[in-house]
DNA sequence: GAAGGCTAATTTGCATTCAAAATTCAAAAA
DNA sequence: TTTTTGAATTTTGAATGCAAATTAGCCTTC
């Protein structure tokens, strides 16, 4: 009962950025913070670690997964290429029912959309995009659609919109939903990997900015945080 | 260096199929096959369970993961999905140097069709995608495709094939090197996703035959293979 | 003879311990 | 003042130990 625990608490730390990325994670702090030894936190590590949240390296330690612009555009490919071969079999599989309940998130996700409410819009988008991904049916692949999202969320839903691209993301969610509803497998697949580039461009560059200005700083602060890093 | 092996030594133990899928593993018997305590054993346990080629069940143990015939499918669509972002990715990056590699590959693999040498020809074969994919230069949807295909590789390379569909396997294949060739990304991926399900209905077929085999024998032997076994 | 319950042995989960490697800090030399 | 060297401290990696849970065996009972 521990284990899983630790896991999904040390996965939440990463995640919310506490630990900030690249700073190194002495075993002994997240000991006493989660208050159990060394062994669970260690075998939770080494979880993380092939999950790709955390780097190991031997002799020297943990390290919270520092990504780089590249590493996020190629998880934002990956990512791509998973919510297209979601789509597909989605329009294949879904129930009436589920149709009606993405419609549902969306027309949710229009209103916060016009009351602009960035945080409020976020949640009904992932609900939409795990939704269709549940849809296939096929566990295999929402576990790792799962665990790549996780390590782009930050990416993904914290990146601020410009109000152009917003309406741009709004008008693919349109044409998504209208996909799934004539369960156009082939075109709700191209829309979804496009609606991603989009999402994947505006990040990187946010990413890249921000790479440079770290960049600038790290060598008066050698354990601050590196790679792309979202406000 | 213990722990990166000891992950490696298990998992080939669990992908050769030494330890009957669905089988207990015993904690004690691994360590001291493999010369090593519990604690860095019980790491690797974890690492394998996230990778999905270990089941850990609370106070009971481990058991190698036993793949029903859905997982198999369900790992083949991920895989095919994989593949066809690869194959468009490879397109736009592969060098071609990269490109003349895969075609020497795929001329010895026809040679080794021609000489009816499966085994061989599996060993080209797996090449050819794994060029494919790391031409797509992205090393997330590497590890990921490497993680997905060694959970099916046995379902995949071991699977004896019949004349017909090896003929057809192959003729698929001038078309994957064709459309490389020509650098005809979406052309790559149409032929890449019929290949593989293809293989996929191949595979399940067998599957779904020997899974009801073991149906009929499992009360006698109720640790014995269970699920997708492949000889 | 089969079913159920109880005890003993095994096995798992976690904490602790011990050795080896890395890091830190300070003193000495350039 | 800066660099280098070396011991002390810290931190990691792995083994062992201990408590809790599970499994297996055996006896009783029907």
């Amino acid at each position: 009962m521990l284990h899983e625990d630790v896991v999904s608490q040390l996965r939440n730390i990463l995640l919310e950025g506490e630990v900030p990325p690249g700073a190194r994670i002495p075993e002994r702090d997240l000991c006493t913070r989660l208050q159990i030894s060394r062994t669970p936190l260690r075998e939770a590590l080494k979880v993380l670690a092939a999950e790709g949240l955390v780097l190991l390296l031997p002799n020297r330690g943990a390290r919270a997964a520092k990504l780089t612009s590249k590493d996020v555009h190629d998880l934002f490919e990956v990512c791509q290429g998973l919510e297209a071969l979601a789509g597909e079999l989605a329009c294949e599989r879904i129930s009436d029912k589920a149709i009606d309940a993405v419609a549902k998130a969306h027309a949710e996700m229009v209103k916060h959309y016009k009351d602009k409410n960035l945080q409020q819009y976020y949640v009904c988008n992932r609900m939409i995009h795990e939704a269709i991904v549940d849809a296939a049916a096929n566990p295999a692949l929402s576990s790792l659609y799962e665990s790549v999202t996780a390590r782009i969320r930050r990416a993904r839903y914290v990146t601020p919109m410009t109000p152009p691209r917003w309406a741009i993301a709004v008008q693919e969610h349109e044409a998504i939903l209208n996909a799934l509803q004539r369960r156009d497998g082939i075109g709700l697949a191209h829309i979804l990997r496009a609606h991603l580039r989009h999402k994947r461009e505006e990040v990187t560059r946010a990413g890249f900015a921000e790479e440079e200005r770290n960049g600038a700083t790290q060598s008066s602060r050698p354990d601050a945080q590196q790679g792309v890093v979202i406000p």
